[in-house]
DNA sequence: TCTGGGGTCCTAGGACCC
DNA sequence: TCTGGGGTCCTAGGACCC
């Protein structure tokens, strides 16, 4: 049996959509640049760029780059803020096409040199390096370094910054403490040194809400976290939290790298330009339920997968949201399926016309519990073989069979 | 300053069965 | 007539992440 120490990497790619605009557009190098929603915006007579001063809508950025951040504005600011903030900065509409073409390449170009890789979205990678570098962490930055280097080449010049210690909790942690292209350290002895000052909000997992909390009992830093008793955490943050939270504080994380995961669901959403009202805009409101469900169908068919449960989202003017779904008994994939369970769905939400809930601005549509073609055959085969009744039976039968009821 | 779109995981209550 | 637990599935909401 084996006990070397492990080695964990992550890889994080800077202001990644900026810099990918940058890749081919290099004019806009050195000037502040932020992305935002898909919606497009043209540039002003006798200007090269569209500028953040021009707009006018509703949104929030996705990115911006380090010049852009020198001016105060940050990813998940409202547009319409950072237009105030910054009227001179460049935005540009996301072109996730072209996002998600860089993404592929790097990659690619880091599964070269080092095969053991979790996808962790578009722009960041977990990478287990253990058994290349014999747990030897000399080894290990001389292969961050060539990692750095393949995917600048890979991408045409995008920089990215990686995280080397013991486990994902603190490589992520770590890729963070040095950007934009960094390279940071944490042996498991300088654990205590390094990551105890941070504060809690740092953890991958301690967000708003549970900073908010931790605040108001004094804790603040990470050491605060670590100096906490666990029963006393999960006290107040409930059993599984509260362990997670305190083994966390410790540098204790055994989570693994994994390849693949299965997906659990897919969904599509839109926030409309301006506010819909349930009856009067009810034409436009069916249409673009039926553009998403088109969009659902299309992706669940390029993952090949089949869904026993559909859902709807509505969110309000005044931004609460709320979500019904129902499990039918058949698979659905097609576009007229999709909306028909979705229609199921809509007839359980309580709009009131002359209410809070009458004026709509998102509609979105989610499939889940979702199966493979086989999956779905095989759930039929036990229906027939297990004993239940007979309207059960005659439910489950309809599986594959589109539109069957 | 009004807040995108795509996900995962957890909790908690009720139905239903044994 | 009243009373248990345990297990699973479904549903709704919320925290959190990129």
């Amino acid at each position: 049996m084996e006990l070397a120490r492990r080695i964990i990497a992550h890889l994080d790619m800077d202001a990644f959509y900026a810099n990918a605009e940058l890749v081919r557009n290099p004019a806009l190098k050195g000037l502040p640049v932020a992305v935002g929603g898909p919606r497009g915006l043209k540039p002003l007579p006798g200007q090269a760029f569209p500028t953040l001063g021009q707009y006018a809508g509703r949104g929030v950025l996705t990115t911006a780059n380090y010049e852009a951040r020198a001016l105060g504005l940050h990813s998940a600011m409202p547009t319409m803020k950072a237009a105030k903030l910054a009227p001179q900065a460049i935005l540009l509409p996301a072109d996730f096409e072209w996002y998600k073409t860089q993404s592929r390449r790097f990659k690619a170009a880091v599964r070269k040199l080092a095969p053991l890789l979790e996808d962790r979205g578009i722009d960041e990678i977990y990478l287990d390096l253990s058994e290349q570098t014999g747990g030897d962490y000399a080894v290990a930055e001389q292969l961050a370094r060539q990692l750095q280097q393949a995917v600048f080449e890979a991408t045409g010049g995008m920089t990215c910054s990686i995280g080397l210690s013991q486990n994902k909790l603190t490589s992520k942690i770590c890729s963070d403490l040095r950007k934009p292209h960094g390279l940071s350290i944490v042996r498991p002895e300088e654990f205590r040194n390094i990551i105890w000052p941070l504060p809690v909000g740092k953890i991958n997992g301690i967000g708003p809400k549970a900073q908010e909390k931790l605040k108001a009992m004094h804790v603040h830093t990470i050491a605060d976290l670590a100096a906490q008793a666990v029963e006393w955490l999960q006290a107040r943050f409930g059993e599984t939290y509260g362990l997670w939270m305190h083994n966390s504080a410790h540098g204790v994380d055994d989570r693994e790298v994994t390849l693949y995961s299965e997906p659990k669901s897919i969904s599509r959403e839109t926030t409309f330009e301006q506010d819909m009202h349930v009856r009067r805009d009810r034409d436009q409101l069916t249409q673009i339920l039926l553009h998403l469900a088109e969009k659902l169908a299309k992706d669940l068919e390029r993952k090949q997968r089949l869904a026993r449960t559909v859902g709807v989202k509505v969110r309000f003017a005044d931004f609460k949201s709320i979500t019904r779904d129902i499990t039918t008994g058949q698979a659905h994939s097609t576009p007229e399926s999709l909306v028909l369970a979705a229609r199921e769905c809509l007839k359980k939400i309580p709009f009131t016309p002359h209410g809070a809930r009458a004026n709509i601005r998102l509609l979105g549509i989610k499939a889940s519990h979702l199966l493979t073609a086989e999956d779905a055959a095989h759930r039929l085969q036990q229906t027939k073989a297990g004993g239940r009744s007979a309207a059960q039976c005659a439910t489950q039968l309809d599986l594959g069979l589109e539109d069957g009821g």
